[in-house]
DNA sequence: TATGAATGAGTGTTCATTCAT
DNA sequence: TATGAATGAACACTCATTCAT
């Protein structure tokens, strides 16, 4: 797959703690061939959470498959951990991108439109970033900022869906709404892992409309047949 | 939580690797301080798989909180993941003993109370042996047949939804049926997880009746206000 | 196979050494049902030496084939190696009484006759006492007495060849003799060791005949076909 | 003594057991100070395994002996057995170089030079790899394929044996001669092993000569005073 | 910018031996 | 005389991280 975001942000979020820890790794200027080994080390990072998961991704396999040496590896990222947060920041852009808003979903052939838009977003998402989004939704992350990372993540997602449940059903209290939403997302998610990394094989356009459909009936008052 | 099923069976499954040499953990008459030793090793094993989840789970935590040598663990599990064998073992006889079965749903207020039963039996076992169901839901387990007890017991769950939601929705077909199923049990599993494990507090009462009348409305066209 | 010497004489070799060391184990007046352990145990040494070999062999397993506690174990022998040191000592016994001695091998068929009987005492020792015998030639026994008792058995064993030896080649001096004593025993040793452990199928009575034939004509003159 | 072949060509010999993750141990380049490391743990290897013997020997005594840590031992070698495998490769290279090949022995004193010859090869190779000749002799090897090697180079040895015996014993029918050879070998064996590791001090040059003198008399109708 | 080499704390497991009953 | 239970030191192996070049 391609290489994206190959810009060494340093993930931002824990810089601010005492010493300025490691002198390498950090924002540094990099030339064409760092940008590229950079790149390859992402790349890696996560075809080794894809393929082991996130507890037993090793640093050794990732720079195995990126093909560049152990010594390297920490010229870019300070930890492991790192080049999970780094990954987890893609993730969280590409989904506050794709499913960050969400269209009136009425009760009628427009919402369902609109929902299994929605969903294919979300369901794309998770075709790339399933490992890293599981993490988050399984509580596997050990640091604190890669949570907080995670629950800021939903709680946007969560948000596109509370607006739209609340007008669906103007009736229900803010609890209530906020207690569907919950209780959709969890589905969606898992719904989406039992599809995509278990046996449950059905076609991914297949996927899609039976979630939206059942959401939309379930959630929305669908009436679609 | 009190110590329960202290009957050391062994699971049977012989992991049948180099020579057999003396089966230290195998099953043995114990005596009551042994029965006592087994329960606490259970016991710790349950804490530690709480606090530290699946992975991380160390048999120098367990030893420790049961208040046991290293040796005394080899003595009554042949293995760490034996220990966790034992306590999936516990959970899968108590979800199919409290969850193996569902009355007729309708969709008025009988059929509510029944789902509110269900579900409550879903909670409790939750409660109890959260860390095994999510290890299930979430393939973390490593050994095939403890996969396979957990996928064994989900299918059981899953059954007595299919047979009511067909009930419910006569028109629909059955593959119709088996992802909405799917679905449902996905939805119930990772809102327990949130309101059990996470920050959503919410009185273990409110669970049971929120996702209960979340379920009557959505999939048993439920019409209970 | 049967019980044989029951008798708890406590190896005798060691125990000049300082303090009283063990109050237990030590020779004590045994009643019948003492006698029977005593002898179940040194059988079961006697399997688990002959199947695991001398350092595989586990006290477990010693008393797993005996039927009796661990504690047991400790009450009729002060060690592991006190067990192998009682065995020892039987072995001892045997080979000096089997092949303590040796008549004249003169260079017909009487003297190949005598040969044959004296190989056969071996190869008999050998059927019942192999792994001793080996962990003895192969200085495999960690104790210093344990090590003598068998190279004083050995010596006996090699002093009625010098003896025949040095009747049969009278031109030899003493040097040689000795020298050939030790290639004999060793041959014969690692032959019967080849042909009784490993894959060299040979039916008992042709490897006595075998080797007794190569002896009488490469160290005795034999000149029988 | 000196550091042969340092080049880590990790036996091949795929285990195949679980994920086959990050092969620490595999074929690396190795630069000069890799090369170094690598001989030292050999040696050091050659070392314990002749202090210790093939059971006791234990990884925490090679690398203390290496001064290298535990981690750098298994970058080189993927178990303790592995090392073991390396040194007996070089151990079966060298024998069946030294000694894979026998000229024709008559009866005359050229037959005891050419004896001589081949001997003085095997006593060298005995000198410095008898630790794991002897673990292969005595079957103490744990591996199949440590114990295949061990088999085929004693088989190599053996053949050049059994074509000299069968030209000195044309009346002898082929399994006499193998018979013959397997004593012979095992003779030698024992015989150099009781010289060189036990207390039967004599001159290496006398072992060599007495050997030969002995075999060429024994099995060749050697006539030489 | 990159690398091969080295490290050492940590982890699961084994087993001879002791002890209270 | 016997037992079930417990112990803890010992051992093989892993892996994130550092460092000299």
């Amino acid at each position: 797959m391609a290489t994206r975001s190959a810009t060494p942000k340093r993930s931002g979020v824990n810089d601010g703690g005492g010493t300025p820890s490691a002198p390498r790794a950090d924002a540094r200027a990099l030339r064409a061939q760092g940008h590229r080994t950079h790149a390859k080390l992402l790349d890696a990072g996560m075809v080794v959470l894809r393929d082991r998961g996130y507890h037993a991704a090793r640093v050794d396999d990732v720079v195995r498959i990126a093909d560049v040496s152990h010594g390297t590896f920490y010229l870019y990222f300070t930890n492991k951990e790192d080049l999970f947060r780094a990954l987890a920041t893609q993730c969280a852009e590409e989904m506050t991108s794709r499913i960050g808003s969400l269209g009136v979903v009425d009760s009628g052939a427009d919402g369902l439109a609109e929902l299994e838009r929605w969903v294919d977003g979300f369901v794309t998402c998770y075709a790339e970033y399933g490992v890293v989004i599981r993490a988050w939704m399984e509580d596997q992350v050990s640091s604190r900022d890669l949570a907080r990372l995670g629950t800021r993540t939903f709680r946007t997602v969560s948000a596109t869906l509370v607006a739209r449940l609340a007008e669906a059903s103007p009736d229900a209290d803010e609890g209530e709404v906020a207690l569907s939403a919950a209780a959709l997302v969890a589905m969606i998610e898992r719904f989406t892992y039992f599809v995509t990394s278990r046996g449950l094989d059905l076609p991914p356009g297949e996927v899609v409309r039976t979630l939206a459909a059942l959401i939309h009936r379930g959630f929305f008052h669908g009436s679609i047949n």
